[in-house]
DNA sequence: CTCCACCTTGACACCGGTGTGAGGCTCGGG
DNA sequence: CCCGAGCCTCACACCGGTGTCAAGGTGGAG
C-alpha cells in the first residue's frame, strides 16, 4: 500500500510516517515512481510504534527493541551484542519502572475518581457534590 | 528545606525545580531574602512529578491529577467541576492503555531477553518456546 | 490537454522539557 | 573587608516529535 492509505489506516499523518523511516522505525520499498510501498504488516508496527511513542520512549530506544518484537522472533535474531543486551535490559528495566508508576497514579486517579463520584454523601461539612446525574 | 537540598535529595536540578514551581506542579514560601522555601513532603512530590513526566504525561495534566492524589485525599477536594472529572476519567484511560502497551512491549523484550541469554539451544524448526522457567 | 489527487524532498516553526550562562543579591567565614 | 557558596531572575539554546508549507513529479479521469 502507499502512504496514503497507511497513513489513513494508522491514523497517523504522512509527515510522521516518513520521519519513522528515516528515524529506521520503519522501511519502505519504492515503487518505479519514487513512491512509498508498504508491506501490509506495517499497519501493527506503526500502531506499536505510536504506543511506544507516547509511553515516552524515544525512537532511538524503539530502534533497537523492535528487532526484538518481530513475528518469527526468537529465529535469526541479529546479532545481539552484548552492549545490545545490557541496553535491553536496562531499557526494560526502566519500562517496569514506568509500569509502576503509572499504575500507582492510576489508580490514584481512579480511586479519586470513584470516591468523588461514588457518591459516598459525605457530611455537608465539605461539598463539592458533583452532581454526576 | 532550600533549593539546594531539595534539588539533591531528588536528584533534579534547581532548574527543573523552579520550572516545576512555573508550571504550578509545587508550591513554596519564600524567605525574607527571597530564597524558596520547601516542605520535608516535597521530596515524594518531586519524585512523583518526575515519574509522572517520564511516563508521558505533560505538566499540565500532572497539575490537574496532582490535587487528587494528596495524602488526606477525598476530604476537602478541591473544586471537581463535570470538566475536570471528564479529564481525569480520559486521562485514567489513557494511562490504562498506556500500562498496557507498555506491559505488552516490556514482556516481549523480557521473552526475548530469556531466549537470547537463557541458552535454550533451540531446535532448528521453529523455536520461540520462550520458556517461562 | 487539463485537472486533481497523490506522491516526492526540503525547510522552517512550534511546543515542551531541559541545560547553561549572565548579572546580581545574600550570608557566613577568614 | 572580601570571598565564595548559594540563591535569584532572565534569556537564549537544544533536542525530539510534529505541523505546515513550498516547489515539484506522476498518473488517472474528464
Amino acid at each position: 500500500m502507499r502512504i496514503g492509505e497507511l497513513s489513513e489506516r494508522t491514523d497517523t499523518s504522512r509527515r510522521l510516517l516518513r520521519y519513522y523511516e528515516e528515524q529506521g522505525l520503519i522501511i519502505s520499498t519504492r515503487s518505479a515512481n519514487g513512491y512509498r510501498n508498504y508491506d501490509e504488516n506495517l499497519v501493527d508496527r506503526v500502531l506499536q510504534i505510536r504506543g511506544l511513542l507516547d509511553a515516552g520512549l524515544p525512537t532511538r530506544i524503539i530502534r533497537q527493541i523492535l528487532p526484538c518484537l518481530n513475528k518469527p522472533r526468537a529465529i535469526h535474531f541479529p546479532d545481539a551484542t552484548p552492549e545490545m543486551l545490557a541496553t535491553l535490559t536496562l531499557e526494560r528495566d526502566r519500562m517496569t519502572q514506568r509500569i509502576e508508576c503509572l499504575i500507582r497514579n492510576r489508580d490514584a486517579v481512579s480511586e479519586y475518581l470513584d470516591t468523588v463520584s461514588g457518591k459516598r454523601r459525605e457530611e455537608p461539612s465539605s461539598a463539592a457534590t458533583a452532581a454526576t446525574h
